[in-house]
DNA sequence: TTAGTGATATCC
DNA sequence: GATATCACTAAA
């Protein structure tokens, strides 16, 4: 059963351990459809959270963030990665999940994504409504935590907060 | 450990 | 206008 907008709508922290578990589908061009099952997530969670992008403001890239739980938010990294998060919360709450992981191989963020033929395009995609990219309800899995990885530039205590979430099945 | 890669934010 | 920085990966 596909994930509706008031699953979306709700707290960062409630929907990034949520989301482990849930499985992905992804419609290529060619009409064939790839599913894949969620198994690491991270939260960033509003301007105030110094590793979240929105911190430095509303900018272009940062716009989407701020839309209505449900959008999806893709970006570059490093010229030549696209990384995929999930926009949750109300209406100008900039705050997102960063899909991590899926079961292997697919066990990087910007290796599934690359998998799923993820890019720029699909930035701002509404995932309770289209055809091209949606999540389905899955199992869930007892869950780790960790520090998110990848935010060296980022202040305590934000660089501290467990909001990395592991499935350990 | 390092190169590869280019959009973006930030500083002139 | 310019430049420094980056929510990474693969190869060595």
């Amino acid at each position: 059963m596909r994930l509706s907008q008031d699953f979306f709508r709700q707290d960062v922290l409630t929907v990034a351990p949520a989301l482990v578990g849930a499985v992905i589908f992804r419609r290529l061009p060619d009409g064939s459809v790839i599913h894949g099952r969620i198994a690491e997530t991270e939260a960033y969670r509003g301007s105030e959270d110094l590793a979240c992008h929105a911190s430095r403001g509303r900018t272009r890239r940062t716009e989407t963030l701020y839309r209505a739980g449900g959008c999806s938010y893709v970006y570059l990294v490093y010229g030549l990665h696209w990384l995929f998060n999930v926009v949750t919360g109300p209406e100008d709450a900039p705050q997102g999940v960063l899909i991590r992981a899926m079961d292997k191989p697919f066990d990087g963020p910007a290796k599934w994504t690359k998998a799923f033929q993820i890019t720029g395009e699909h930035n701002g995609l509404y995932l309770p409504e289209s055809d091209v990219l949606w999540i389905e309800e899955g199992d869930r899995p007892p869950l780790r935590t960790a520090p998110r990885v990848g935010i060296d530039y980022a202040a305590e205590p934000w660089k501290s907060m467990p909001w990395r979430f592991i499935a350990q099945q």
